[in-house]
DNA sequence: TCAAAAGTGTTATCCTTACACCCATGT
DNA sequence: ACATGGGTGTAAGGATAACACTTTTGA
């Protein structure tokens, strides 16, 4: 066991480039609708990339602190909560055609803008989230690219033989697709985020698959336009960071970061559903948070959201020290 | 934004070495004891080091494989379920007097031992758990050292003023000894494994502060023996791993891997009890997890448990197409 | 006979889900 | 008048936690 004890260099890191960077998915909410922070560099077919970092140890003691400071220098965004999604160190996740090989590790962070701040920066945007996982939308219903596109051409690919070169999995591709997809009576659950995207690259389906030159890309299928491609694997970070989100709202209470100061239930209720992708039932929705002991009423009304006045209401800090796992404990799918 | 352009490269990185390492807390589980599988070499006070080894991309394509691959390599175990924890990128974390300055990033990762496997291997070895973080067990009533050790020091550890170079935090000392270790009626979450192992480095009552020289170390205490301390930071890698297990156990069929092929409910309750640290309800957990569909009978019965005979049951795989996030949603802390 | 573990049955309680219905405002 | 959102009440059903009690073995 000499070789893996940890007092040894581990020197076989050495015989190749090895970089490190930090990507931030920057979550933040307008009109109720999840914005994502993108650069466009105009490289690159026009992909758009998540902004990107590199993680300088002498100027930073974690990398946290590294990504907050960058982050405000490069944006003027002041970041809320922060939390380390996965590190990517796949081979060839950086691969360009032409490429040295130079091999890049990189580390996943989700964040979030707190309601309100804006980027001040030219090629730095907000782009909304479902633009790039458009089927992860169902505030209006099922999403027509899943009836018109996917469903079609998943089945037709779970229909199809294992490559020989395929690993043996647990599961057969028609049971993964109940599961991800909630085929034939399988229900969706809106934290999958990652797995049917990773499905969907897999089976060859999504732009970066051709990309990257996957054995099944374009062997079977045409490519529709399954959702905004991203550079790299962003898009896989940002699937990370949806999923992510949607089942950290559930126990911490991570909403009321992007949610203004004072806020009626309504407004609470359709930020949840905006991370969500799906509608919730209005009364639980009301009764879930108040005898949650998440808001308090600030005592103040609003008319300015059509209808009736409502009540103003605010976060209820005094939660923390009550309960183990605060949070909005809905379950996505009521109308 | 040219500077966090993605197609840039980050050549910040250059100035200093960075290595990257694997890390694993190996978890198996042996009587009814959790085991984790440490090295000990001589070095280092002879404190006991996770295996640690380096990542080589050119041999492995994902993390992951190259993981399983030098953990069979070396220990001839072969690995069940693997999950990434966290990537420690602190600069300092491998610091050691008269150290160079390199900068090691780790890749923390959870991986599950099959029952019955057993290391090949000299210097690597099978060691309880709780030997490293005593304070999680509460299987034989409350652990005496939280009682005589760990409040009264923690008690005078808040009521202490903060260092000026501390930073602000949302909560104060007494709040958060009441969510992470439960005083004053706050309860008892099994999950916070890393929270009260962050909080015992903070304020100064681990071995591992005052080997890294922390302001707060042995200032104001001298230190009992809380807990056997762990090279490096690897006590903090196995607190992580100890609180996902926890977390995982509760929605995937992870015990089933620490557990043989056919089981008595009872061995399954008293494998689950050992990961939780405390005392499930017998009937409850039976009815828990044969209406959660997670069991089937084998037919077979066993006397080898002393007492009447019992069922022997095996995992039933089916489950994971029924339902969302199957697991042992068993709530801690009853009898 | 007793201890230890396997099983069965029951009850009270809480939480979730789903409906039904009324209130206040702007257009 | 009516559309829109605000807000209250309640009833059915299911899951959970806590008891009590019987059965079957080995020592």
């Amino acid at each position: 066991m000499t070789d893996v004890a940890p007092t040894q260099s581990p020197d076989r890191t050495a015989d190749a480039a090895i970089e490190i960077g930090l990507n931030a998915a920057i979550v933040g909410v307008r009109a109720y609708q999840p914005q994502i922070l993108v650069v466009r560099d105009g490289t690159d077919a026009d992909w758009d990339a998540l902004p990107y970092g590199p993680f300088s140890p002498q100027d930073h003691r974690t990398f946290e602190i590294g990504l907050r400071r960058w982050v405000q220098q490069q944006t003027g965004l002041e970041l809320g909560f922060v939390d380390q999604l996965y590190t990517f160190g796949d081979r060839g996740r950086h691969a360009q055609p032409g490429d040295t090989g130079a091999h890049v590790v990189s580390v996943g962070y989700l964040a979030l803008a707190p309601h309100g701040a804006e980027p001040d920066l030219a090629d730095a945007a907000w782009s909304r989230w479902y633009a790039y996982l458009p089927w992860e939308d169902w505030r209006d219903g099922e999403p027509e690219v899943l009836t018109t596109e996917i469903e079609p051409r998943l089945r037709r690919w779970a229909a199809q033989p294992l490559r020989p070169t395929e690993p043996a999995r647990p599961l057969k591709r028609d049971e993964r697709l109940r599961i991800c997809f909630g085929f034939d009576g399988g229900g969706w659950d809106e934290e999958k985020v990652l797995e049917r995207y990773e499905l969907l690259y897999e089976s060859g389906l999504v732009a970066e698959a051709k990309r990257d030159e996957r054995e099944a890309a374009d062997a079977w299928t045409d490519l529709p336009a399954l959702g905004r491609p991203m550079q790299f694997d962003h898009r896989r970070v940002l699937a990370t960071a949806m999923g992510r989100l949607r089942a950290k709202v559930k126990y911490r209470p991570v909403v009321f970061e992007l949610v203004p100061e004072a806020f009626t239930l309504f407004q609470l209720q359709m930020t949840v559903e905006a991370i969500m992708g799906s509608h919730l039932h209005k009364q639980n929705f009301r009764r879930l948070v108040e005898n949650a002991g998440l808001v308090e009423a600030t005592g103040d009304m609003t008319a300015e959201t059509g209808g009736r006045p409502a009540k103003l209401f605010r976060f209820r800090r005094e939660v923390l020290l009550e309960r183990p796992a605060p949070g909005v404990r809905v379950k996505a799918g009521r109308a």
